[in-house]
DNA sequence: ATGTAC
């Protein structure tokens, strides 16, 4: 006997982008071929769609089953934004990229208390409480540079004159070992949900999802004191993880892959470090965009791809400093090079898809002032003694 | 994306 606990028709996915906005055919490839899947209801990309590995990233998946693969290794990625007690006006960049040191490596505070706070249990992976990672994780200080909407920001007890401070990383070590496991067990099969694997699963996402907000929490915690100052949280959200929702009175899945939740009131839409990052509000009922947002300015090269590009015309120490002014801290030439503002699209044009299609208004544009990624350790770079040393001969 | 896989 056939039970049909799954839809079988093919649906359709929706590209919600304007026609001028260039989006890559992979990308696009791989919405049809996530769209497929066993249980598909709805599938949506987002204007920042592009490819990635097996599954496209910058789309939301509605589903009557739950696809650990889909949402990838970093379960909980996301942004979380901060107003600091610095003053934009008395911010010296140089004097604060010296004091930003150590930040890789293991936190030496009390990470039981920290745990407790956040509900965490203990996992193999707690040194990289408190790091940043790779690829297109930052903690950056921003400057508010155009207010659009007074009254919203007013609502979300920002002041325009004190500098922001956005972090975006997620579960490091922690989700990519969730995720392994899933796929060593299952591959990349859909889990019905109400299944002893599914809720197996779940228990693991949702513990990552804290990780990963406890982690942000704590690198902006050692970024402020490393500068001697304090902030308070303002917005946190996630752009990658699955969720139950409730859709027409049906309980489904709502799967984001580097898509960000539009039904949480307003976030933070960051461009690249040599652009703009938009603050805005989630407008319409959430339909036609399955509840979600762009969650950035979206890859236009491949990783791996900008050094070859970008290496013949810009030095390593020409990308240290961004059109905009920002100051960049990232000692490791390959990600220089990937995370180049070259490397995304512009998000003026993302924003622009997304208030076009009644999905967003504009609060407040933030410009990057300091964008940190990666120090090398101490031991790895010329220390002041020997840069003394050759000064003298 | 990843105290990564080869």
């Amino acid at each position: 006997m056939i039970t049909a606990t799954t839809t079988e028709s093919i649906i359709t996915p929706r590209v919600i982008a304007s026609p001028s906005s260039w989006i890559e055919g992979e990308a696009i490839r791989q919405l049809e071929q996530t769209a497929r899947l066993p249980g598909m209801r709805a599938a949506v990309g987002l204007p920042d769609l592009h490819p990635g590995k097996g599954y496209p990233i910058g789309a939301v998946f509605l589903s009557e089953r739950i696809y650990p693969a889909l949402v990838g290794n970093d379960i909980g990625c996301g942004m979380a934004l901060w107003q600091t007690e610095l003053t934009a006006r008395r911010f010296k960049p140089e004097r604060a990229a010296e004091r930003l040191q150590g930040l890789e490596g293991p936190w030496d505070g009390d990470l039981d208390a920290w745990r407790a706070d956040w509900n965490l249990e203990p996992t193999p992976f707690d040194s990289a409480l408190g790091t940043i990672g790779g690829g297109n994780h930052f903690a950056e200080l921003q400057v508010i540079e155009k207010v659009l909407d007074e009254t919203a920001l007013a609502a979300l007890e920002l002041e325009p004159e004190r500098l922001c401070l956005l972090v975006h990383s997620g579960s490091r070590g922690l989700g990519e070992s969730i995720l392994r496991a899933q796929v060593n067990q299952w591959g990349h099969a859909g889990l019905a949900p109400d299944s002893p694997e599914a809720e197996d699963y779940c228990a693991r996402h949702d513990q990552a999802l804290r990780w990963a907000e406890a982690n942000r929490a704590l690198i902006a915690a050692r970024l402020l004191d490393a500068l001697g100052t304090e902030a308070e949280q303002r917005l946190a959200v996630w752009h990658n993880g699955v969720e139950p929702v409730d859709w027409h009175g049906e309980r489904l899945w709502l799967h984001r892959k580097g898509a960000a939740p539009a039904d949480r009131g307003p976030l933070v839409i960051p461009g690249s470090r040599g652009s703009l990052s938009y603050l805005v509000a989630p407008t319409g009922d959430g339909e036609t965009s399955l509840r979600s947002l762009a969650h950035g300015a979206g890859r236009k090269w491949k990783r791996g791809e900008a050094r070859a590009r970008l290496s013949g015309r810009q030095r390593p120490e020409d990308l240290a400093v961004t059109a905009l002014g920002g100051q960049v801290i990232c000692e490791d030439k390959e990600l220089l090079y990937d995370e180049a503002p070259e490397s995304y699209k512009g998000i003026e044009r993302v924003i622009g898809d997304l208030v076009a299609a009644g999905l967003c208004h504009p609060i407040a544009t933030l410009c990057p002032v300091l964008t940190y990624k990666v120090r090398k350790a101490e031991h790895q770079r010329p220390g002041r003694a020997r840069q003394t040393e050759r000064r003298r001969r």
